[in-house]
DNA sequence: GCCGTTTTCGGCCCGACTGTTTTCAGTCG
């Protein structure tokens, strides 16, 4: 069982519980520990296999017994017992926006609202208005959002690559403007998570209502939800909830740091502040016992009065940054900057949309170093393979190029190669020897069994001429599931291999993920920042690729391609042979 | 249900907003 699939079982749980009126500290504990386990990078299953599920934060004994039963018979005793007093359908009605356990059950109880369908009917009929604490508004409100229901679900996510761009187009323009004298994006886009629920803004302005009227008239606003002196808020032609608040100049780093998140992370700084004696909140810092109110335009000095370091957005998600600031180990995150060179992109030869000599001219005009050009292999399946004979002279190619390189730039001759399922590469040895760079991607047969998988990316890790594995999981965000592989495993052999491990940054990906990322680098395994790109333009993925490892807490040093080429080369795979 | 540089019991983040209420419960981020 996935972790996901067990993180589910206890969110159900947790929600089953809050619907028979439990308490609603006990609701919170199965939350936080469905949470913990969804994040979690390595397999639940195992952890409860070597009895280990109490490590996880926030599972104890009673929840650790829950998960054993879970994957020993597939179900949870206390939530078969709940599904028979009431219809587990009640849980979805939970998930419409402005609903929750209680009124759920309420209007269960009392209107005998079992699901979905059920609720549209009874809130046209108007059977909802008599029900204590509804109105004929709140009927409105359930029909409203019960319009925002999707095949898929409710609180559908867009990618960071789809709202970044509009977040900083908005912020641009907003300034061009002259209408803000300061704007950030916050949430989870500043945090630069996978996946966004909505953007938020923050602002400090002399006139609100300008503001606000200039958020609402953007060309990208498609609509203007609604509007006041501190708050406005517009939906996109794209779909995407732009939330703007506007604050005084004097708590702009109070209201920066609430609205970055995330909801962990805040939770753990206000408990550690309690334990102070102080009180965080958007306002300000107060005293519990006091009047005195610290107020601060700059989210440094937010921590900086409960004792801690700045924590930079990436890490803030609950998971030992605050700890880790106390006792000063917070790592020196990885930057874009620190990027040498790119060692995995395409060009026409395979899928790519631009030449050779355009992909190398826009690696230079990043300022890199080198370039490794990785067109797909022999048995790429999509039309658009290189032969055996097309690399080899491929390979001529790029070495004359490099004959009338500019100074301080170079490119590498490389493939990527899709690793077969026994393991194997898709080229003969002695063309793969005379690359420089070599990526070994699964690109075929996703689906097999975890440790048939585990086997067969270990296996091309034993490869001499592998130098590289590329986008571990295969998983495409918000698209594709991530196959099962045991990351342990994997991460340990590519250690002890001297294989290298790539964080792809085109944002479909994000592979390895952060936990991934973090896990191998841990055992020893030298990452790399890739993009994948497929023209000039996507060279700039970096950035994702980059927030991923600063996401995995990873520093520069942890980064081989921060390197320049001489210090890089001798540690690929290949130059020890 | 979890957890412990105040605690193995008694705590467990904070405020805004909404719609229904004459003082507040529920929901959200």
């Amino acid at each position: 069982m996935r972790n996901a699939e067990i993180a589910a079982a206890l969110r159900e749980l947790g929600i089953l519980y809050e619907l028979d009126g439990a308490d609603r500290f006990r609701v919170l504990a199965y939350k936080e520990a469905a949470r913990t386990i969804a994040q979690s990078p390595v397999s639940v299953e195992q952890l409860a296999k070597e009895g280990r599920l109490t490590e996880l934060p926030g599972v104890g004994k009673t929840l650790a017994q829950k998960v054993e039963t879970l994957l020993e018979t597939g179900t949870i005793p206390s939530a078969d017992k709940l599904k028979a007093k009431f219809p587990a359908t009640l849980v979805e009605v939970t998930r419409v926006p402005g609903l929750g356990a209680k009124t759920a059950r309420r209007i269960y109880d009392e209107a005998g609202v079992e699901n979905l369908v059920q609720l549209k009917e009874a809130a046209e009929q108007g059977r909802l208005s008599g029900i204590r604490g509804l109105g004929p508004k709140t009927e409105e409100n359930i029909l409203a959002a019960l319009e925002g229901v999707t095949e898929d679900g409710l609180g559908e996510r867009l990618l960071l690559s789809q709202v970044l761009p509009i977040a900083e187009q908005i912020r641009a323009d907003l300034l061009e403007l002259g209408v803000a004298e300061r704007i950030e994006i916050a949430g989870s886009a500043r945090r630069w998570a996978e996946t966004c629920k909505d953007l938020d803004l923050i602002a400090v302005t002399p006139d609100p209502a300008a503001l606000a009227e200039a958020l609402a008239t953007h060309g990208l606003a498609a609509e203007s939800r609604r509007g006041g002196d501190a708050f406005a808020s517009v939906l996109t032609h794209s779909g995407l909830k732009v939330d703007l608040r506007i604050g005084p100049e004097e708590t702009f780093g109070d209201l920066l740091q609430h609205f970055t998140g995330s909801a962990a992370h805040n939770v753990q700084l206000r408990e550690r502040a309690l334990a102070r004696g102080l009180s965080v909140s958007e306002h300000g810092i107060a005293r519990v016992e006091g009047k005195r109110v610290h107020k601060f335009a700059d989210e440094a000095g937010v921590y900086d009065l409960l004792g801690l370091p700045f924590i930079e957005p990436e890490l803030r998600e609950g998971r030992g940054e605050i700890e880790a600031g106390d006792t000063g180990e917070l790592p020196d995150l990885v930057e874009v900057d620190d990027i040498r060179g790119d060692l995995h992109c395409h060009t026409t030869l395979s899928d790519g949309r631009n030449s050779l000599d355009e992909m190398a001219e826009a690696a230079r005009g990043r300022g890199y170093a080198y370039l490794a050009v990785t067109d797909h292999s022999a048995s790429h399946g999509f039309g658009n393979h290189v032969t055996a004979r097309q690399l080899a002279k491929r390979i001529e190619e790029i070495r004359a190029w490099n004959e009338s390189a500019p100074r301080g730039f170079r490119l590498l001759a490389g493939s990527e190669v899709n690793i077969d399922t026994d393991g194997s590469p898709d080229y003969p040895d002695e063309l793969l020897a005379e690359l420089d760079w070599v990526i070994g991607s699964v690109h075929t047969s996703f689906k097999i069994s975890e440790r048939a998988m585990t086997e067969r990316v270990i296996a091309a890790m034993e490869h001499p001429l592998v130098d590289c594995i590329g986008h571990l999981t295969g998983r495409l965000l918000l698209r594709r599931e991530p196959y099962a592989v045991d990351i342990e495993r994997i991460a340990e052999a590519a250690a002890r291999t001297g294989t290298m491990m790539e964080i792809n940054g085109n944002p479909n990906r994000r592979d390895l993920n952060e936990g991934h990322a973090k896990l191998a680098a841990e055992a020893g395994v030298r990452i790399v920042c890739n993009t994948d790109a497929h023209g000039t333009e996507t060279l700039a993925n970096i950035r994702y690729s980059v927030a991923t490892a600063r996401r995995a807490w990873l520093s520069a040093k942890q980064i081989a391609n921060t390197r320049a080429w001489r210090s890089f080369a001798p540690l690929r795979k290949r130059a020890s042979r």
